[in-house]
RNA sequence: GGGCCUGUAGCUCAAUUGGUUAGAGCAGAGCGCUCAUAACGCUUUGGUUGGGGGUUCGAGUCCCUCCGGGCCUACCA
């Protein structure tokens, strides 16, 4: 039995994800972590909202909210969702956990004894209308080279120019459009990432097989012009956590906190430690994940995550855990991902473009989703959601295929026999072809899950489902029973062993569907199949079950019709 | 501008890293079956692998070039 250690890379408190922050980290977190316990792993699978910034004060201004009262909220509401879509974590928890607070304290510390922590004073736009200092990109002004009057701070969108906040002509604040705006000194701490850089490209250098979208990105910043760049890890921000050196104050730095990109992914494993807390155990329980020197040397870590992420999974978090000089646990395995956009264009937050998590779980149950998701996952380059799409994998894979095989067995069963196993007939040479074929499929299916390889798993467990239809058509007990109705009950014990063998295999992906399966064949017998022989002959004649309820319905051509009018734009 | 990824059948994707005749699923066509959610099974039509050039006995794969799509570019997270 192995351990493994699973995090998914945090969504931003700042509202309700779409279907591509999902299918980016979260759900194929959650298909990883699931098939591990299937296979009898220990797992530790954590994730957390991410909370602090200026995106959160701003969404909570909005609202005439306290700030950390926004984030409470929705961080429940996120909470809600993660499981409406059966993400399976062990804790949920929050970057503005105490339990954050002091380890990013500490290791902030930690880099400062060992001289990785440089004070710089800069000079940053404040703005006195707002009382705040102003990110770049909250500056708007016109570009002073293409005359575009919506240019950003550190950018213009329209000509693509880089720009500085100072270059723009009649520069404002996009928070509240005041033009009050001046440039003040003040003092950041940065994380010398270059002191760290070989370092980090050896550990980079040592890791075997991950995606080329990993390891490029982190190649393309370790070497891009002078190399790895130093880091600011502090902003002046009200929300966040309040700079200090481990639990001293940190002379220079008050009233400012930690930069969020510092402290999220060092939630990680606080959250872990969260979870230690909420279940009344102790540190030791949380520490055997996440310390080397406690227990951690033989936990395989494997973290999720869209690709805008991968810098800081690769870079900054790697230094940060590095520079401690403490034996904390390094990720063995970066999954990241392409985008899913939505038919045509972008999913986008801001136009409400797209289909967001909550709306998904009003159209339809969290399957139906996460098999298309996952089928789809956008592993080698970016993918794309239609509804056309949608509505045919999921009809095809979900409702014809599988569904309808559960269907046609069991009712077949109660009229033809009764709703129990029936008894009677032998294994023959068309069984002993399918369960040589399965064992193959189940193997292949095994690897590619071990390989994170989403849609051949997908693919493959397909293939599974479909085997058992082809079995049925050769087999045909609907005419052996005229003539030979001991061969139908042998073909029919078969396949009602099949749905359980089809609910273990497939619940990783599909886990409601699969519990109703192993529901309506009153079994609690999910054991991840070994010997095919054996996993088939689980249910014994005279073993009761009830036809379940139709496990998927059909998406109808006017759902597809009104769904995609409905989710053109704008949220309603 | 620079870097990276990507382009294969109408659609979504494969192709053991240069090796027989480029494969699946969906959609389309034909046949079969009648247990089942008008479901299932079998057969089958679709490809100058974005265009052009090159290396090689051999190129979807390597090189050059052009065209298209996307991402990143360090103060959004």
């Amino acid at each position: 039995m192995a351990r493994i250690l699973i995090t998914s890379a945090l969504p931003y408190i700042n509202g309700i994800k779409h279907l591509g922050n999902l299918v980016g980290s979260q759900l194929p977190a959650d298909l990883y972590a699931r098939y591990m316990r299937a296979r009898g792993h220990e797992v530790m699978f954590i994730c957390a909202t991410d909370e602090h910034g200026t995106p959160a004060e701003l969404a909570a201004a909005k609202t005439g909210e306290d700030v950390a009262d926004y984030c409470a909220r929705m961080h429940g509401v996120q909470a809600a969702l993660a499981d409406g879509f059966r993400l399976s974590f062990d804790h949920y928890g929050r970057s503005s956990s105490q339990r954050n607070h002091t380890l990013t304290q500490h290791l902030a510390g930690k880099l400062a004894e060992n001289g990785l922590i440089e004070e710089v004073t800069e000079k940053q736009v404040y703005s006195r209308a707002d009382g705040r200092f102003l990110p770049d990109r909250y500056i708007e002004g016109t570009c002073p080279n293409c005359g575009y009057e919506k240019a950003r701070g550190d950018q213009c969108e329209n000509c693509t120019k880089q720009l500085d906040p100072t270059d723009l002509i009649d520069p404002r604040s996009a928070i509240s459009g005041s033009t009050d705006l001046e440039v003040r000194e003040t003092k950041h701490l940065y994380l010398r990432q270059s002191a760290l850089k070989d370092e980090i490209d050896a550990w980079i250098d040592s890791q075997k097989d991950w995606p080329v979208l990993t390891t490029s990105i982190a190649k393309k910043w370790l070497h891009d012009g002078d190399g790895l760049k130093d880091r600011g890890i502090t902003r002046d921000l009200n929300w966040g956590i309040p700079v200090k050196r481990g639990g001293d104050d940190w002379p220079g730095m008050e009233g400012k906190v930690f930069y969020v990109w510092f402290d999220a992914p060092i939630e990680y494993i606080a959250a872990t430690a969260e979870w230690a807390d909420a279940n009344g155990r102790p540190d030791a329980d949380w520490q055997r994940w996440w310390r080397t020197d406690k227990g951690a040397g033989d936990v395989r870590y494997v973290q999720f995550m869209g690709k805008d992420n991968v810098p800081f999974h690769t870079l900054s978090f790697p230094a940060t855990l590095m520079g401690s000089r403490e034996p904390w646990k390094l990720v063995d395995y970066i999954k990241s991902f392409n985008y899913l956009n939505y038919d045509g264009g972008q999913f986008s937050t801001s136009q409400g473009r797209g289909v967001f998590m909550d709306q998904a779980l009003d159209i339809l149950p969290a399957d139906y989703w996460r098999w298309w998701l996952l089928s789809h996952a956008p592993e080698s380059s970016d993918s794309e959601f239609t509804w056309e799409n949608f509505q045919a994998g999921v009809n095809k894979d979900l409702a014809d295929v599988l569904g309808n095989f559960v269907s046609r067995v069991t009712k077949f069963c109660r009229s033809k026999f009764a709703e129990e196993v029936p008894a009677g007939g032998t294994m023959g040479p068309a069984e002993e072809a399918l369960m040589s074929e399965l064992a193959g499929r189940v193997a292949a299916y095994e690897a590619h899950m071990e390989a994170i390889d989403i849609r051949k798993a997908a693919s493959e467990l397909r293939a599974i489902w479909v085997a058992g239809n082809e079995y049925l058509q050769a087999a045909a007990p609907w005419a052996a029973f005229k003539t030979d109705p001991d061969r139908a009950a042998a073909s029919i014990r078969l396949s009602l062993n099949l749905i359980r063998l089809y609910a273990v295999l497939s619940r990783p992906f599909i886990p409601d569907a699969a519990a109703a399966m192993l529901a309506g064949m009153q079994t609690g017998d999910d054991a991840w199949p070994g010997d095919m022989a054996t996993a088939l002959d689980t249910l014994k004649p005279g073993h009761a079950f009830t036809v379940p309820d139709m496990l998927f319905r059909k998406i109808t051509d006017e759902e597809r019709e009104g769904w995609h009018a409905d989710f053109a734009g704008e949220r309603g």
